[in-house]
DNA sequence: TAGATTGTTAATCGATTAACAATC
DNA sequence: TAGATTGTTAATCGATTAACAATC
């Protein structure tokens, strides 16, 4: 019997119940429950419950979760007990808004190489990374073996840039440019544009 | 017979047909199809068109849909055939990232007021804006009448700078803090949070 | 023991897909 | 007319919720 295949669904609501972990944990709270999980996240608890035990049994009856314990099961499932070292390109002003955004930390993310084009950037240091060319995408990410990478230049270079991360072994790519891109199906892509949000909301007001 | 109510997942899917159109429209092309829509998205053909029906018939049997007519109504169906003003609060590396950011531009919204708690930094300009005292959120939103903020500050700060948001009439909030907000249910908040879309993609590496 | 909350199943609900007539 | 693709319904699929026994 093969281990059943867990929905997608369920795997992108994990970094979110810890995310909450993360947040009740800071409090000082030690153990908490579905219940209150699914109030922070507008979730039911019965789904929270049903998604976790995808996973393994990890609360207690009648006591609810261990706060400290969920968490570092959640962050084993989600390999993120290790620090991945990523890849950016574009070192304009999201790219190093994004360098030097503090959400990262302790999360199991880490920017090792920053790219950009221009020959003015080449040589910088930013945050204590040099700027490299983005003529050395490939090679500086085979050296270093990274499999994610970030995009945030301007949208008209972002599918060649995607071309170039995926020929150098990326397989997970966080895109911030405000446009859709091609992909093998191997190749996993998540689109971070705020734009998509807003118009959602924009629809209710 | 009142209107139907319409999934929120199909009002969610409306601002990605809108970008894809978008794309499509820059390269010149005039007409597509709800199948050459579906593989730029990875969505079935028959899920864009269904999703499409909810709000009329946009196409036409035999030659698919006018790029620019369908791009036109989806921006009147998402109330973004008009620029919305905003507010965002926090004015550091993240904040000015946003301010700069091209990806909101003719996409129904523009930043109109920016503030920060940092006295160095009231009075500055930022793009043709002046930073404003986040003392002064209250005041200044109820005088122009903001009805959508984003939320740039460090994560301790969010949720008090989300209680003052909504005080002041905010009524859709779209937050950069990686952590969770309470909000009453009459107020939207969508989350930027680069981390979730990371940790959803590292399960699977 | 009494109270609480998980683990777990069955029932419900809603979303997606398949299929095809209509029609351009 | 022949070919193509929408509009539309019915069937399928999968996700969510309700409910409760187990048990801490």
């Amino acid at each position: 019997m093969s281990p059943q295949k867990i929905p997608a669904i369920v795997i992108g609501r994990l970094p979110l119940y810890l995310r909450v972990l993360t947040q009740i944990d800071s409090t000082k709270v030690k153990v908490t429950s579905s219940q209150e999980m699914g109030e922070y996240l507008g979730i039911s608890s019965a789904q929270i419950r049903k998604d976790l035990l995808h996973f393994g049994e990890f609360g207690k009856q009648g006591t609810g979760y261990n706060v400290r314990f969920l968490k570092s099961q959640l962050m084993k499932i989600l390999q993120v007990d290790r620090e991945w070292n990523i890849a950016l390109v574009g070192a304009g002003g999201l790219g190093t808004a994004i360098v030097k955004y503090a959400g990262f930390q302790g999360r199991g993310f880490q920017i090792a190489l920053v790219f950009d084009n221009d020959p003015s950037k080449i040589g910088q240091t930013l945050e204590n990374l040099t700027i490299l060319s983005s003529n050395n995408i490939k090679q500086e990410i085979e050296l270093m073996k990274l499999k994610i990478a970030m995009v945030a230049v301007p949208a008209k270079y972002a599918q060649e840039v995607t071309n170039q991360l995926i020929e150098a072994g990326i397989r997970s790519i966080l895109n911030y440019a405000p446009t859709n891109l091609s992909v093998p199906p191997e190749v996993r892509i998540v689109h971070i544009d705020p734009v998509i949000g807003l118009q959602h909301m924009t629809y209710y007001l």
